[in-house]
DNA sequence: ATTAATGTTCAGAA
DNA sequence: TTTCTGAACATTAA
């Protein structure tokens, strides 16, 4: 579930608590689930991280980087239900991976846990990471994006913009989520063509991506009714309660106050607007 | 029993 | 070449 403000509150949950930390340990979790590694590549880890310290921790679009002193890192992309803890696990069942870490003489965990298990975990030397997070996979982080960058991305693509923003090659960071919320915001609808929208509304696009963005990480991210997220310490965000159209169906449109919100389904997603505000 | 869920990827078709 | 569709991954809750 995470989109690029849960996910850079997982990094800056954890941060203080990672880096500058060695790693003692990292193992899986004796769980029943799938496993996401299988065992030889396990060892293999295992055998290239333990001792090594772990310098920096940050995020690229909806990844968790840990990266050590070598330039190699650990890449954890949580998907639709991963989480990255330093205590208190929703359950124990669903914990994947382990880090063990030490400074001094004090030593803590870091754990991934992961519901559903789609998430994933890598790692990779100082040149693969590069490649795997560079411009072969990942459009501009979404934060990083200028009015040039967004004409130049949207001028791309026909589709209709609510699946051009999903589209990690355009424009990396948005889910399903904050592309509904950031088009509200921007008075655009979801169905307009990429190429097509006025550079007025693109404006209002970039200006809105950036403060939905920025807000939403203040606030910790958006903890839904399932209650799949949660911030490093197991609590919730509430950029929930910001919300103004994103699983608001059949209300009445916080904006406008006239427009009734529909829900839409674009590329077997569903896409949350209101019609009055979103007419073009 | 069925459906949908904040994500990504792949195959195959249009 | 680009875009679209459906299925897949695994799990839970309405």
């Amino acid at each position: 579930m995470p989109e690029l403000p849960e996910v850079e509150t997982m990094v800056r949950g954890i941060r203080d608590a990672v880096e500058g930390h060695s790693i003692t340990d990292f193992r899986r979790c004796p769980c029943a689930c799938k496993p996401i590694a299988t065992q030889p590549e396990m060892d293999e880890i295992r055998e290239l991280v333990v001792d090594r310290t772990i310098t920096k921790v940050w995020r690229r679009a909806k990844r968790v980087v840990l990266e050590l002193e070598d330039g190699s890192a650990f890449v954890i992309e949580p998907r639709m239900t991963g989480l990255m803890l330093l205590s208190d696990p929703p359950d124990i069942e669903h914990l994947r991976f382990q880090w063990e870490l030490q400074r001094g003489t004090k030593s803590h965990s870091v754990w991934f846990w992961d519901r559903r298990g789609l998430g994933t975990l890598k790692y990779f030397d100082k040149e693969q990471l590069a490649y795997v997070l560079g411009e072969t996979f990942l459009g501009p982080d979404a934060l990083d994006m200028t009015l040039p960058l967004w004409k130049q991305q949207l001028a791309k693509t026909t589709r209709e913009i609510k699946i051009a923003l999903l589209d990690q090659k355009l424009v990396a960071g948005i889910g399903n989520l904050y592309a509904s919320e950031i088009l509200h915001r921007a008075k655009i609808s979801p169905k307009t063509p990429a190429n097509r929208i006025s550079t007025t509304r693109i404006k209002r696009l970039a200006e809105c991506t950036d403060a939905i963005l920025r807000t939403a990480i203040k606030y910790e991210g958006s903890t839904l009714g399932d209650g799949t997220y949660r911030n490093a310490l197991n609590q919730d965000g509430s950029y929930q309660n910001e919300h103004r159209v994103y699983a608001r169906e059949k209300l009445t449109c916080p904006d406008c106050e006239t427009g009734v919100i529909k829900r839409i389904v674009q590329a077997q997603r569903s896409t949350f607007y209101c019609p009055r505000c979103q007419s073009r």
